[in-house]
DNA sequence: TCTAATATTAGAATAATTCTAAACTTAGAA
DNA sequence: TTCTAAGTTTAGAATTATTCTAATATTAGA
């Protein structure tokens, strides 16, 4: 489901956006864009730490930021947390939150047949939808 | 488009959803439910202070818990800000995020149309739909 | 090798919200 | 009417996610 990217294609991604690829910033695009799926700033720091890497929350808080800046990820929020997470789905799509667990799903657009009539004087820009329930396993 | 309660009505409303209707909890459920447009708790205590009303800041978010658990007005968080906003309008409905203002429009189901098609194993409860763009007047 | 630009860091600051525990108000029994 | 217990409000402290600050470290390129 998940792309994963080596080591040098993160690096080469990373510069590709313009960002300087330090090894802070390798790692953790590395964790948020492969391995991770929809992490928080908490979910990387406590990877991180995990890993034995020595790195501040103001790095993480900071690097998930370039990536963000860097178009690599997006955030959102989500109702059932305060906290944001980080997307690498580039794609557009959509979000399925199991109320349960709290874990967020994403959901291709094509799964979804969504047809919006408005009046001509709102201007859409972007569709954000979250769809809330439970998965039964 | 909303409804107008008097005072004794909003009374009432608190009184049969089980909560003592105080002197607090009327101002603010009038406010939140007839004047506002998905005020913030600061916005509630902007205009309690301007009315001077002697009002503490946790009476505000007090308050407007026990709106949203008595089930008379609902929480909603949007993209633009990490602010809770209140909702009054109970029927299940969409919104519309004006990006350049940050002004929240109610959206009737009956103006979209949507469709979601998905493996049996995800047991939808309920539907979040933001639409994000620009009101060009 | 040097220097300027950029990153990282610890810890302080900020902002929204919740908690605590004391003071106040109210509903209803006596 | 008075009393009491339950419920409400309050100021201020605490909590949590995130950003800021300003000092230190690293890096890219001359």
């Amino acid at each position: 489901m998940k792309k994963t990217y080596s080591t040098q294609e993160i690096e080469k991604r990373l510069s590709e956006a313009g960002v300087q690829p330090t090894l802070q910033r390798i790692a953790i695009g590395q964790y948020v864009l492969c391995d991770a799926d929809h992490p928080t700033a908490e979910d990387v720091l406590a990877w991180a730490e995990k890993k034995l890497m020595k790195i501040s929350q103001a790095t993480v808080y900071n690097t998930l930021n370039t990536l963000v800046e860097a178009g690599l990820a997006r955030p959102f929020r989500f109702p059932h947390s305060d906290k944001v997470v980080y997307d690498s789905n580039l794609m557009d799509h959509f979000h399925f939150l199991d109320e349960k667990s709290g874990q967020v799903y994403d959901i291709a657009m094509e799964d979804i047949e969504i047809k919006v009539e408005m009046p001509k004087k709102y201007k859409i820009k972007s569709l954000d939808v979250v769809i809330k329930g439970e998965i039964k396993n």
